[in-house]
DNA sequence: TATAAAACCATAAAATCCCATAAAATAATT
DNA sequence: AATTATTTTATGGGATTTTATGGTTTTATA
């Protein structure tokens, strides 16, 4: 499976469409499933997405861990029936549900945001407001660490 | 297998007839059976559900295993008794057995939930308050988890 | 025959498809 | 390297289809 990588910042209309960034789409094109799966993110206030072979993955993991282990279970249950499967239409774009939206503060402009084997998509303003306080979480736990 | 993944809530007619989110029905349609299985959930007022084809493999998989846990074939056995198998209508509707509905406490709206390779249905108020506690539950094993 | 179940028909809202265009990126040419 | 041509992408709006839901009629069945 190839990487979600970069960040792209793309515009919704008024049908709440949106372009999922060319990049990502050939990320996921050799998959059956022509589309994302998203969820609100448990950590930030921002959406999280994954191809729908990694949820797949996700499943039969938690199907053999699944009854062992409680916790599991009830993080796995609050992310499946929290998932958004999500087709392209004909030229690449998703509708975003209204509560994951909310979630993650976007209204008119988003930011798709690579990070490897998933992404997220982000409030624009909020996203640059994260880097910056993730850029100084760094410069604090490693002071000779220079980057900026 | 497709997923069964999100949430949808809907409503019961006055004959007792529901309509089965079309993603999932679009979960199963490739079995044979063009329904799905319910029976009561062992562990919450809800219902459980899942297409024909799993059904199939916990019995092959009870089948190898039952002999030498008596726990588990005492499971199954109550799992297959319970278990009824619904076809949908020209439209996509189920009617679900009154026994269930009871057991999950719905009497005229219901929430489908995606769990990866299975599904459930519940009485929507049941269902948030459930989910509420899940998030309790992994705030208290995990605090820096979740923030929303 | 009474009662329940299945098939059939109808409709408003929502989701999806289809076509068009402008901007951007890529490739080709000078 | 600069310019032009071509393709791909992002975005916009209208038309079409699907879905959820309600009601009526017919068939099975107890």
């Amino acid at each position: 499976m190839s990487l979600f990588l970069s960040s792209y910042e793309n515009r919704l209309d008024t049908k709440g469409r949106i372009s999922v960034p060319a990049a990502f789409r050939a990320s996921v094109a050799t998959e059956n499933f022509p589309g994302v799966v998203l969820y609100r993110s448990f950590t930030h206030n921002c959406i999280e997405g994954l191809s729908m072979s990694r949820m797949e993955q996700l499943a039969t993991a938690t199907d053999k861990m699944g009854v062992f282990d409680s916790e599991l279970d009830d993080l796995s249950a609050m992310l499946f029936a929290d998932a958004r499967p999500l087709a392209f239409d004909v030229t690449g774009r998703i509708i975003i549900p209204a509560d994951l939206l909310k979630h993650a503060g976007i209204t008119d402009r988003a930011v798709f945001v690579g990070r490897g084997t998933s992404f997220q998509i982000w409030n624009p303003d909020a996203f640059r407001a994260a880097q910056a306080k993730s850029m100084d979480n760094l410069r604090a736990a490693r002071p000779n660490l220079i980057i900026g």
